[in-house]
DNA sequence: CAATGATGCTGTCAGAGCAC
DNA sequence: GTGCTCTGACAGCATCATTG
């Protein structure tokens, strides 16, 4: 066996790395040949050469594939890391060439979708016209794990509990109301005053049990002494909740520059203020131990800036 | 500097072992 | 038998050292 920190610092390759975050997705030597259009040997013989130079088990063989080891596992993580580094660097090279500045890729969670990032995108579209902007969609349980691999530099949307033990910067922009609406033509958006009763009768979309806003909501039907409704729809796209409020009977809490966004062009009614709005904050998040690049940067500072000024 | 041979790396092919 | 991985023999290629 060689030493672990001169296998490391001198032998280790991209080619190694590019084997282990395959093998890691789809645990099978033979896929992974396949995709790294190489023979099912060639991958056997990588991984052996890499776990024989390293002194450890990377990987179990089981009759259902490739596992993890606890060792292979945490090498993966970072191997996926370096690979992430090593697209922004091309990138950013491919951005230099074409004569743009930079490049970078933001996360947004719904509550950033419809206000928050077009706002920023469009001032620092004026500002620096030539940085490109890559934005993926999702929840923060599909989000987090790309911003840890470094796919993702910034996520914006709304912030998780204080908690100084974690990984993630949080950054808070303003509080974000949360309102109940429902499509225009429903009879409870006509109505002065709404209650929970009324509410339980309708279909409702709900978060999904991994998003921020699906606790506090609940904690809006235990306060009312009501069970959660049976008839749901969990999503997490603003656009297709917007949709099915349209079209159905549904009710939602959206957030509330959501809602009055579409209440202004006659897809949604806002419910009454009878019903107590929830509140949470709104925010930045990036990786405390991950350099953000000159595009990052420059888009929280934008981001500050607009919510600064109020 | 160019040609040549040695060496190491990485790959393929063929076949074997193992579990179900 | 099927599906999976591993091993041994060998080949192609790039790099390095040596020599003229």
């Amino acid at each position: 066996m060689a030493s672990l920190d001169w296998y490391i610092r001198s032998q280790l390759k991209l080619r190694h790395l590019q084997l282990l975050v395959a093998l890691d997705d789809l645990r099978n030597v033979g896929k992974v040949a396949t995709y790294l259009h190489v023979s099912q040997p060639a991958v056997s013989k990588a991984l052996s050469e890499l776990e024989n130079n390293i002194g450890l088990k990377l990987f179990n063989r089981t009759v259902h594939g490739m596992q993890p080891t606890i060792y292979g596992g945490s090498l993966v993580v970072y191997a996926k890391r370096i690979l992430a580094e090593l697209g922004k660097a091309r990138d950013e090279l491919r951005a230099l060439i074409s004569g743009v500045e930079g490049k970078v890729t933001v996360g947004a969670l719904p509550a950033a979708a419809v206000a928050v990032l077009p706002k920023a995108i469009a001032a620092l579209k004026t500002q620096s016209p030539v940085t490109a902007i890559s934005i993926i969609e999702g929840s923060m349980d599909t989000l987090k794990p790309r911003l840890r691999e470094g796919e993702i530099e910034v996520i914006v949307g709304l912030l998780p509990e204080d908690d100084p033990l974690s990984d993630v910067e949080t950054l808070f922009l303003y509080q974000d109301n949360m309102v109940l609406a429902t499509g225009s033509h429903h009879p409870l958006g006509q109505k002065k005053h709404v209650t929970w009763d009324e509410l339980r009768h309708s279909p409702w979309i709900l978060p999904p049990h991994a998003s921020l806003m699906r606790q506090p909501i609940e904690e809006e039907f235990r306060r009312h002494r009501l069970a959660l409704p049976s008839d749901y729809i969990e999503s997490v796209s603003t656009m297709i909740n917007v949709g099915i409020l349209q079209h159905g009977n549904a009710v939602a809490f959206l957030p509330s520059v959501v809602a009055h966004y579409y209440a202004r062009l006659g897809v949604l009614a806002v419910l009454p203020p009878s019903i107590p709005k929830l509140v949470h904050p709104v925010g930045i998040m990036h990786m405390k131990n991950q350099a953000l690049s000159p595009s990052a940067m420059l888009l929280i500072a934008t981001l500050k800036n607009i919510y600064e000024k109020g």
